[in-house]
DNA sequence: TGAGATATGTCAACGATGCTGACGTATTTT
DNA sequence: AAAATACGTCAGCATCGTTGACATATCTCA
């Protein structure tokens, strides 16, 4: 009886951790994101350079007020990695055409290319994962995952991933894009 | 052509990255993770804490070259939080009987309590996200998350989950012997 | 038209948690 | 006795999150 969960309460392991879930969750994660530093590395860019690309990408013409409600962090943290983007030619900045204090943001060429790399590393390790698997199993992942999600941020999340297609010209004339229907916050947070 | 995995070549969509998938980790383990941040933030502890905490927990008379190696981080990353969860009492240090060179660590009470407590709370996310979904979705969750994580550390990996409760080199249950506190030297903070 | 809200940028400082390098100390092995 | 091992510690650095304060451009509304 090595296991330290028992003991401390009536023995019914009904209530014992799920143990294995939190921690397989825990390197499944590290692994994941360790195949796109790696790439990162060589360009001098971290991980949070790969969120904001990947999601500007996924969602041309998104605002610095959706990103940062995507990526919940704050303006000064977001334009610290922006700066590194947008010097380094991987994402641009257009002013927004009925708004113009909104900057609408946009994947260059460069950083499409990056972005789908980085989106293909991770493919191939979700593929790897469900290859042995049942077909099945690849919608339960779905299913199971966004049920991990705070359920609040559930419908937005699933916009975000299915509602918004990215339709993104990628020879296309680059037109501003119709003003995005993501987050149209109405009071401050 | 509404995808912009798709480009000129081939339209089948076997390529294409599974964004869905991408994302859905990245928003699942991100609120998978703000559950123990929150409770660990009246303790002035950080996630780095609860991981050394938790992983002692489950594993009582660890060594801290085999705790390096869980986590996979350098010992002077550890020594800081390793330093408060001692201070604070959570964990406890005591030579190696065998070996006296080794500091085995176990969880205080306060410290089992503890990390009992964050693994039920994830617990509970886990179990949320599994209710509405078949039975059989737990073990092909497990299934899933453990293709997720690199082939060379698979089976270092089950065997912390679910095999030897500690690979510990006195090979000792965990009975108490003694709280035999290290030879403490020079300055105690 | 002018006041105020809104969207964004920026400077400065701090905090958590990784890292490397160098060095010290206790203990075991050879 | 020398070398290897397990661990601790000091010092410094990087990334990426935070708060607070303030500047600027633009839009909205009375």
């Amino acid at each position: 009886m090595a296991n330290p969960a028992q003991g401390a309460t009536s023995a019914t392991t009904a209530d014992a951790p799920l143990f294995d879930l939190i921690e397989l969750f825990f390197f499944a994660y590290r692994d994941f994101t360790a195949d796109a530093d790696r790439q990162l590395e060589a360009l001098q860019f971290g991980r949070a350079h790969h969120r904001v690309l990947h999601f500007v990408y996924r969602h041309p013409g998104l605002t610095v007020a959706a990103l940062l409600d995507i990526l919940k962090i704050t303006k000064q943290s977001l334009n610290r990695v922006m700066k590194d983007l947008t010097d380094g030619g991987f994402i641009e900045v257009r002013a927004g055409v009925s708004d113009r204090r909104c900057r609408l943001l946009h994947a260059t060429a460069e950083g499409r290319r990056l972005a789908l790399d980085l989106a293909q590393l991770h493919s191939e390790r979700f593929e790897r994962a469900l290859r042995p698997l049942p077909a099945s199993v690849r919608k339960e992942a779905v299913a199971f995952l966004l049920g991990m999600i705070d359920a609040g941020e559930r419908p937005r999340v699933e916009e975000l991933v299915w509602g918004a297609p990215a339709d993104m010209p990628d020879g296309l004339p680059e037109r501003d894009p119709a003003p995005r229907r993501l987050p149209r916050r109405e009071h401050a947070a």
